[in-house]
DNA sequence: TTGATTTATTAACATAGGTGAATGAAAAGG
DNA sequence: CCTTTTCATTCACCTATGTTAATAAATCAA
């Protein structure tokens, strides 16, 4: 729980006392390689921080997973349409590495935040960083070329390639592997 | 107020007399064509029914107006990232037809939902519509082709032509209204 | 109503990215 | 370790969408 009491401490400044009351609240999970956090078809019940490890979310369609996010220590895996309309997931979120993670139950977030008023803020920031995140991607897709898009990625997660199958890192951009070749080619 | 009540009333179920406490938290607000429920800096600090009317999301890039998103009769109009985030808005809110929204204050829903508790609910689905709505729009922007997003946003709103210029529809669609155009002649 | 401005259409040409196939490199699994 | 499978690269060719420009149609403002 290293990352996740140091992301407590830093992100929202809770005391050593709220750190301890908000770690017991979490429920530690393993997973394996190409281990689900959620499958298509289930109801996402959770939010979890990710300690250690990466996952991809994708749907398959026409028989191609394809990506639509990322998710790496620090970040909050969850899948907001699941966990807030209380309907069965669209989507997949797989381990992409042995990952380590800390599941905190949507009803625990409820009681917690009542408790320490401060963890609303976690759950606004959460939320918003989800939206943010969607928005910011139809808009790149919308106003850059493939290039500008990767530039973007690399910017914003510059160990990419050191974590995530390059076919992958295309799908999410939006084009087919051998474009990304290319666009890494001609630099 | 008509159709805020009879969204209460058969969305939610709310009650006679929970609609009367809900719609008493609401302010009227009445735009002009071309008015702002909200401009790039501002702080986003409430909720919008939109009673009446039709609003373009929008950000100015490079001189472009990019659309990411519309709000018609029965939508809510509000920017997540600056409501939770607390910080100024990076794209414009602009009525597109004379409007008529009844504003909802952020704090004002809080109450509201410790007095009823199905206000949460609405909350829930707010957030869920909003995230969904964008993460859908990316999904489409790489697994469609421009005819496909133009098949699919016709089949989501039908009459969208009716209230919205073309040139913002090819904007939404990520293309040029040059090929717009191609693509509604070639059926 | 008229003239000015904005919006939509069409066409010819340019280009980014897709497609299919071949090759080699890397990773996985016994 | 060797074998098999997966992944990345490159190439030649194809297609969808962008670009520029001209024109027509629609809308706005006086």
């Amino acid at each position: 729980m290293i990352n996740l009491r140091k992301y407590l401490s830093t992100t929202f400044e809770f005391s050593l006392s709220e750190i301890e009351q908000i770690a017991t609240c979490f429920a530690i999970k393993k997973l394996k390689k190409k281990d689900f956090f959620l499958k298509s078809g289930q109801y996402c019940q959770s939010v979890a921080f990710v300690e250690k490890g990466s996952f991809i979310y994708y749907q398959n369609i026409e028989g191609e997973e394809k990506i639509c996010d990322f998710a790496f220590e620090d970040d909050w895996v969850t899948y907001y349409k699941s966990l807030l309309g209380k309907i069965p997931a669209d989507i997949n979120i797989k381990a992409l590495e042995d990952a380590e993670i800390y599941l905190l139950n949507f009803e625990k977030i409820r009681e917690l935040s009542n408790d320490i008023p401060k963890v609303l803020q976690m759950r606004s920031m959460m939320a918003e960083q989800y939206f943010t995140k969607s928005a910011q991607r139809a808009a790149n897709l919308t106003t850059l070329d493939a290039k500008g898009r990767y530039e973007a990625l690399l910017d914003e997660m510059p160990h990419i390639h050191q974590r995530v199958p390059q076919y992958h890192i295309a799908s999410y951009l939006g084009i087919k592997p051998q474009s990304l070749s290319r666009i890494r080619a001609q630099k």
